[in-house]
DNA sequence: GTTTTCACTGGGCAGAGTGTCCAGCCCTCT
DNA sequence: AGAGGGCTGGACACTCTGCCCAGTGAAAAC
């Protein structure tokens, strides 16, 4: 059995530590962390392998920021979806470039996916492309404004110490 | 004038070949990668100096899956907010570390927050911690159950060139 | 109580990559 | 014609990486 989400394996102290220093300072490489933390080269090594390996480290790829690749315009528009397709929706939306981002919920929508696009104007082309789709019943769009939280994890992070 | 943000500055084919590449490759280095992409290496460290000084790289910091941090539970909350308690409800939600984004909408609801938690039960706790508070006059919570499209920003990429 | 297992240490090694220069070239804009 | 900008290919010293090892301590298994 894969033991990859056991949620036993709750990361400890030094594993926080660890995450933390990198996603405040990623440029630093193992050696330098190393020192930081004040433990051995191979520890911090080690460390970093077992959580990539655990998932809890998924990737180290660019984060990139949709606004400044011309998309500066997020909404969320809440599906609801005719019975059964639900695979053919998916489908569609996975082949959709502005749609970044979809769940399939609990409540009166069967789904809630984040959109960007190039400006307001812009978001109706996307919008007319995303429930222009046969299987698609309903859809509510509400236009992100302002982000007052923008993403984070590292809170978990904190308080898993 | 800071020029940071104008939208004239669209990646050009390098660019977008760069970024396709760390993102399914984060690490080979600069050099690997000028290898792969046939140009100097000099060319690729100005490139992803560039796009680190124009924002569309935000950060390298490692991605950190919530679900092996021991919150496989993710939820979207849609609040409504009491006229001019925008400040301080923004405040309070920043200080649940669950609370993983928000952002304020258009549209019925006032904010749209992602929130997880350890388990469904848990989630009434963090729920509670969340709308327990003068400010909030309701709130609609919709529990996410699939993931059928994980974020994504790339798909932009690729139709950038 | 002993033995095994495991993580961490501190060290060493060769190889490779990094940051940083430079001169030269070519294209574009003025 | 000249200036500016980007790319090349090469150089340099320095640092880091990946990988190995023997030794230690502590906790788990026997």
């Amino acid at each position: 059995m894969a033991e990859v989400d056991r949620d036993e394996g709750a990361i400890d102290v030094l594993d926080a530590r660890l995450i933390l220093l990198l996603d405040e300072a990623p440029r630093i490489g193992v050696l330098e962390a190393s020192r930081r933390l004040g433990v051995a080269r191979g520890t911090v090594q080690a460390r970093l392998d077992r959580l990539r390996a655990r998932g809890v480290i998924r990737s180290m790829s660019p984060q990139l920021d949709p606004a400044a690749l011309g998309y500066p315009v997020t909404a969320f528009a809440q599906l609801e979806i005719v019975q059964g397709q639900g695979p053919a929706v998916r489908e569609h939306l996975a082949s959709v470039p502005e749609v970044l981002e979809v769940h399939t919920t609990t409540g009166t929508a069967d789904m809630l996916c984040r959109l960007v696009a190039r400006s307001n104007a812009d978001l109706q082309r996307v919008i007319d492309r995303v429930v222009g789709f046969r299987g698609i019943v309903r859809a509510a769009t509400s236009i992100a404004m302002e982000n007052p939280v923008p993403y984070r994890v590292t809170p978990l992070v904190r308080s898993a110490v």
